[in-house]
Order: C-alpha cells, then sequence, then structure tokens
DNA sequence: GAATAAATATGATATACATCATATTTAAGA
DNA sequence: TCTTAAATATGATGTATATCATATTTATTC
C-alpha cells in the first residue's frame, strides 16, 4: 500500500505530535527507539519532510525536531505526498496512459470510489487529530 | 498501490479473457505487445499464474495460453494474492505487528473501512464480469 | 521418431528502494 | 571565540524488484 519510507515518516511525525512540541524538541535518536525503525533512516527522511515544512527543526545543541502548531494542521495526505508524490495514490491501477472517465479501465469503476474515499479520508484528518486520538486512548503506536 | 507484476498479471488475464478459450490459445509473444508489457516478463508471470491455475496453457506447436471456463469464475483477488500474497494488501498499513481492532493504529479506523471496501469488490467480482465489461464497451484496456 | 514450435525453468543483469556511514553546517554555552 | 551537540548533506552499500537471456521440456506434425 504505501512505501515503507512512507510509514516510517507517518509513524515519526504522530509520534512528534504526540511527544513534541516548540518548548519540547526530540533528538533523532530517541525517537528512531520508540518507534522502531533504524535511526539513519528515519534521519533522511525526516530531512526531507523538514524540508517540507512538514515537521520543524533545530540545530545544534538543544537542537532537534518537532511539531509547532502549524505543522499539527497539516492533512495526513501531505505526508504521504511529501515522500513519494501524489502520482502514485492517483494513477491509474493498471498504469494506462489513457484511463479516464470516458475511456475508463476494467478495474476504474470498479476500484476508484473506494480509493478515492480513503484519499479524501486522508485530506480531512489532520496529525493533530490523530495525535487527540492517541493521547486519548482510542488508538496506539506500538511497535 | 499493486507491484508492476499485479498489474501486469492483471492486463495480461484480461486480454486473454477477451482473446482467448480453449478453442483460441494465445502465444505469449502475441500477448505481451498489444498490452505493452515486455515479453520476457511477462511470460516469467504467465507461468506463475499457469503454475497456480489462475491460466491455462499447453507447450508445443499450436500451445500458447488461454482462459478455460474454470480460469474466467476466479475472482480478482486471486490474481493478486496468486502474485504478490495477500499479507501486502491485508496488513496494517503502519506495519505494526500489534495492530488490531482491540488496540488499533491511528490509521485503522480511518483508513480500513475504504481498504476491506476495495477488498470485497475485488473478491465478488470475476474475470468474467470484467471481461463482458470490455466486450460490451463499458471499459477499455489501451496502452 | 525426427524436426519444430511452443511453454517452462533457471539464472544473469539492471534499476529502484532501503539501510548504513561519514563529513559538513549550525546553534548554544562556557 | 572555542568547544560541543545537534540537524543536514552526501554518498556508499545492501536488498528486493524488474528486466533480459538462454537452456530445457513438451506436444504437434510429418
Amino acid at each position: 500500500m504505501f512505501s515503507k519510507s512512507v510509514k516510517y515518516a507517518l509513524k515519526a511525525v504522530l509520534f512528534l505530535a504526540v511527544n513534541s512540541n516548540d518548548k519540547k524538541k526530540v533528538m533523532v535518536k530517541d525517537l528512531a527507539k520508540p518507534i522502531n525503525v533504524p535511526q539513519a533512516y528515519i534521519a533522511k527522511v525526516l530531512q526531507e519532510l523538514s524540508k517540507q515544512k512538514i515537521i520543524s527543526s533545530t540545530r545544534g545543541p538543544k537542537g532537534g525536531v518537532f511539531l509547532d502548531e502549524k505543522n499539527r494542521e497539516q492533512s495526513l495526505v501531505s505526508i504521504i505526498y511529501a515522500i513519494e508524490g501524489e502520482k502514485k495514490m492517483t494513477h491509474c491501477l493498471l498504469n494506462l496512459k489513457k484511463c479516464n472517465l470516458a475511456k475508463p479501465c476494467p478495474l476504474h469503476h470498479l476500484a476508484n470510489p473506494s480509493r478515492e474515499e480513503l484519499i479524501k479520508t486522508l485530506k480531512n484528518k489532520t496529525i493533530n487529530d490523530l495525535a487527540m486520538d492517541i493521547k486519548s486512548g482510542r488508538s496506539f503506536l506500538p511497535i
């Protein structure tokens, strides 16, 4: 479904949503272990997220990565698209260039409703929404 | 979403559904071009499908690959699972081992309904169903 | 039963994705 | 302003997926 990089990114951002704020930064090495992702790898993913303003960071001593209020209001798709681009989620399921509503591929009408439903859901949910679910015990972020 | 191998498999099977039967076999080389897939690659995929009885084949002169009546009644998921296994479609979206209804991951309730809807749809549709769509002009299999 | 034409089996190469390692930049504190 | 601690940039290695090539098996036809 999603690439590993996207899964790692989602886990990292959710972890930051619960465990950081502009006063409380988290070092990459302290984030890698609890979400069970290789440190060097998640570091690279975080760099990309930082570049695209999905997360915030400061360098040097007392530095770290974190989410500020603006970051928290981003949608979940923004994370996915930041890492693997939009096409992968919206492209024709059979990779047909000419697939469209007027000339749909055999899977188009079958699968697109579910797919579009999923995308809509991911567009409407913010990082903060999910963080509140975790904080209130409605969902969990285990290994 | 799906791997290339799965996409190629789906295209190949749909092509066979429309262009073959037990009296009319298709050679691999005559199948590769119209569905725009490298011949040597689709050959390998077809071998796997044949081994798993998703498609039929005979060797030697006048041989080829084709779908018999039984093949046509298989569901679309059977093709997907034959190539990439079931886990990939049903596993937790964040790859969490312990994700389940009692302790759901943050994406669980969000994404699973759409996902299960899609799987159900793919389970209920047979290859023949889609072949009829193509034959009647309701859907298309272009490049 | 020999020649031929097809799928099948096997393995080699290429490309993309995942992981690891290290040098560079930046900010804090003494 | 020097030292240190953090993220960042860059590149190297490993692994899985995709692609290519070739030898083997099997069925047909003469």
